[in-house]
DNA sequence: TGAGAATAGCTTAATATTAAAGCTTCAAAT
DNA sequence: ATTTGAAGCTTTAATATTAAGCTATTCTCA
């Protein structure tokens, strides 16, 4: 693993750190997903759900910038979560323009089945960091997320 | 930033250092891409491009591994990459089933025209780490990304 | 040598994803 | 009150993405 381009070490650091946190990112996120095991809901649907489970309702705006996803995006996984039964659209009553989108009970019940697998596989991936790693790695990973 | 779930140290780290690197790496990606402002290739053909531009030929296995893609994603994108000039398959003498993938001139050239700009984007993200940081940050990203 | 397994790539069906353009509703300003 | 602009959502067109099943080729080994 790593860039085979030769450059600087300035160069080198800044595009090998940029892969390895790209795939370590990527293959926990693939790793907890066929942990769940689950072809009930796709992964951009869980995590809507999730945005949900833990405040509800919200506006489609809001889920957006939770899952940081476009609006065009976010009008299709509502579409399909709502064909399935798990969210509700609920047009606002002091604003037209919004939706509010709630749970259903077949959203609270199937989150209430995958979230804690989900949360046992994160926790199966990331506990090989201690206290002190995770706070650094948290640390790094806001320092060059910022905005510039 | 963080999540809202109440749980223990343990839970709430796990989650936490997830999303963190997470939107990490997909803000810097991001921006990256949005500095990069071209609309000639899409990102995954210019990873792919990126691939060949550093070793070509390579088969679309190669590719695929490379980049963290199943092999349909591959066909596709380099089908598209084809049309638009820039890759050449080839079907191997020794052993018909593959195809060695060729960067033409025209991928060439694009390359040499996007690769430095891509370069000094991911610089320009990346700077704010100090070397120490970096070594840190790529021995953690190891760390969590490594199969159980 | 011939059958069966393995490998590389292709196709299909479904969802995801974005940008850009469009629609509706609300707010602000004159 | 009317216009103007902004905000939220939808639609469209294009590419991406995967899993699963398919074909062609090569390898294994009995």
């Amino acid at each position: 693993m790593g860039t085979k381009y030769k450059g600087t070490k300035k160069e080198v650091n800044a595009l090998n750190s940029l892969i390895k946190i790209t795939r370590a990112a990527d293959s926990i996120r693939s790793r907890v997903q066929s942990t769940i095991g689950t072809t009930e809901i796709t992964e951009s649907q869980f995590y809507v759900l999730d945005a949900l489970y833990h405040a509800s309702p919200l506006t489609q705006k809001n889920i957006g910038e939770k899952v940081f996803r476009s609006g065009g995006n976010i009008t299709l996984v509502i579409d399909n979560l709502e064909k399935q039964g798990y969210v509700l659209r609920v047009r606002g009553k002091e604003d037209r323009r919004y939706f509010n989108i709630h749970l259903t009970k077949a959203g609270r019940k199937i989150m209430d089945r995958l979230f804690p697998k989900f949360l046992k596989a994160v926790i199966d991936e990331m506990n090989r960091l201690s206290d002190e790693e995770h706070k650094e790695l948290q640390r790094l990973s806001k320092k060059i997320g910022l905005k510039s």
